[in-house]
DNA sequence: AAAAAAC
């Protein structure tokens, strides 16, 4: 594209792209005049049937460039039963949810469109429903899309449009093959592809070869691979949790003046929730996101955090790319991101459409190999917020090696391998919570579809404690937490977890029933604000 | 080395 073109589309309106009067004056109610260049780009050509190829990061205003021409093209036609027009295929849950908002905020003068989603973790009839009625939009992830079509409750030879997005997340994850299944089941002919990606790797280039037809190609210029409106910083801590937990701590008090709301990020889900429960401790605003939680529990989170409701979201990479959550002040990597360009889409998460934001990441001496390749990758030497590692002052928690020879030997009533592990987490945690006196916590186990355990036998556990609170509903006072284990016992007579959990749980008895059948305590906890 | 995604 040459720059007087460049210039031209900068001056264009909705109004020039070619879009019916319907969606048109959806986009104009909703406050939007000028296309991003994307949105410019791609939404002519889409209007006219071709194939776009559409390269761009999330928060280009990608989203409406096809959502905007799907609808203008849907206005012909209708749907029938089990045989969608449109598909439109997103790696997350979230993401697909977020799309479907889209087509209800630009479809809201088209009272006819019926949009159905089909993602996992909710129930299968309702969205059977949907299918059955005909639908005119299909967002889905793979898994629940493939198993809806195993079951014969869905035709794709129908689909009009055809919908890839955020291709090269789709690679991250494994869903190629997936995808390529599903490509194949729809006419090759007749059908409009539209493919977003924000890197092409060349996995990514062979699957465009092998799925677009003479595509137009748009390409958004990267904006600066890690923006320059965001402050970045690197922050010092010893390696074990609770120095890291308490170097986070720091950090949000230091700076809660500037503070609006935050996501903070953690490598893996057991992180997400022990932070999570730590910083609730703590009387932090705080809720948690990842790939473990109820499905409800996850909308209702990112609702919460995106209306305001809570100011930090404890967050795994599923929160790292494409949420569309405005104006976060702030992003913590309580973890250094294993691989470097994940790093780019957490900071990413702040200092969006030109605001400035502040990002953190938390650095012990364990990260500076990955720490030397975000560097590299980003091209930029980052900062210390106070004094590099060198600095740091030496935990005073326990020591590095776990103590044996205490107790019974290791290898008489060894645990199997899961409940070792979980076991020696919950140890440190414990311990790690010890020197600050922490109030005492809410209990998140009993609630939390995002523990480490498997989902069956947390139901089970919830199940059969709450037939036992029926059984005795009075007790007698709760031992408190200072008569509780100390520092140095707390290897022999610590309370098993679900004996604490259980007493946890008698004592805010709110009545929760279990999972599905009430909302979960955490979530209130959080919307009370 | 981790997350995400299907019952």
């Amino acid at each position: 594209m040459s720059s007087e073109e460049q210039t031209a589309q900068e001056a264009l309106t909705f109004a020039d792209l070619g879009l019916s009067p319907k969606v048109l004056s959806a986009v104009t109610d909703a406050g939007y005049t000028v296309p991003t260049p994307i949105q410019a780009g791609a939404i002519p050509h889409a209007l006219q049937g071709k194939d776009v190829l559409g390269i761009a990061q999330t928060g280009t205003g990608k989203t409406a460039s096809f959502v905007l021409p799907m609808l203008t093209r849907l206005e012909k036609g209708r749907a029938r039963a089990r045989m969608p027009r449109t598909l439109i295929l997103e790696p997350t849950r979230e993401l697909a949810a977020q799309v479907e908002e889209n087509f209800v905020k630009y479809g809201k003068n088209h009272p006819k469109l019926n949009i159905a989603l089909l993602i996992g973790g909710v129930s299968f009839d309702e969205q059977d429903k949907k299918l059955e009625r005909g639908a005119d939009v299909l967002i889905a992830t793979p898994g629940r899309l493939l198993d809806h079509r195993e079951r014969g409750k869905l035709l794709l030879n129908g689909v009009e449009i055809l919908v890839i997005d955020e291709a090269d997340r789709m690679l991250d994850m494994g869903f190629i093959p997936d995808i390529e299944r599903i490509c194949e089941m729809i006419p090759s002919l007749t059908r409009q592809t539209l493919f977003f990606s924000a890197t092409m790797p060349p996995e990514i280039t062979k699957l465009t070869e092998k799925f677009l037809h003479a595509p137009v190609r748009v390409e958004v210029s990267k904006a600066a691979s890690t923006g320059t409106n965001i402050t970045q910083r690197l922050v010092k801590s010893g390696p074990k949790p609770w120095d890291k937990r308490a170097a986070l701590r720091e950090l949000i008090n230091a700076e809660s003046g500037e503070l609006k709301n935050a996501i903070i990020f953690c490598n893996r889900k057991v992180e997400v929730s022990e932070l999570f429960r730590s910083l609730i401790k703590y009387d932090f605003d705080a809720g948690a996101l990842h790939g473990d939680m109820d499905q409800r529990a996850r909308m209702q989170m990112l609702a919460n955090f995106r209306d305001g409701k809570l100011k930090l979201l404890v967050a795994s990479d599923v929160a790292a790319r494409g949420l569309d959550i405005p104006d976060v002040s702030h992003v913590f990597n309580y973890d250094v991101p294993i691989h470097a360009e994940d790093y780019v889409h957490r900071i990413g998460r702040t200092g969006r459409a030109g605001r400035s934001g502040k990002s953190f990441t938390i650095v012990t001496k364990n990260d500076a190999k990955y720490l030397a390749a975000i560097e590299k990758l980003t091209g930029l030497k980052i900062e210390w917020h106070d004094g590099d590692l060198s600095t740091v002052v030496a935990s005073e928690g326990e020591d590095e090696a776990p103590r044996r020879g205490r107790g019974a030997p290791r290898r008489a009533g060894r645990k199997d391998e899961g409940e070792r592990k979980r076991g020696g987490r919950e140890r440190s945690q414990r311990h790690a919570e010890k020197p600050a006196r922490e109030p005492e916590a809410v209990d998140i186990d009993a609630v939390a579809a995002d523990a480490p355990v498997e989902k069956r036998e947390r139901k089970e556990a919830i199940r059969s404690d709450n037939a036992e609170r029926k059984a005795r509903p009075e007790r007698a006072e709760q031992p408190r937490r200072d008569d509780r284990p100390r520092r140095d016992d707390h290897r022999g007579g610590r309370p098993d977890r679900s004996e604490q959990n259980r007493r946890q749980r008698e004592q805010d008895d709110d009545g929760t029933v279990g999972f599905g059948d009430d909302m979960p305590a955490f979530m209130r906890v959080s919307a009370k604000v």
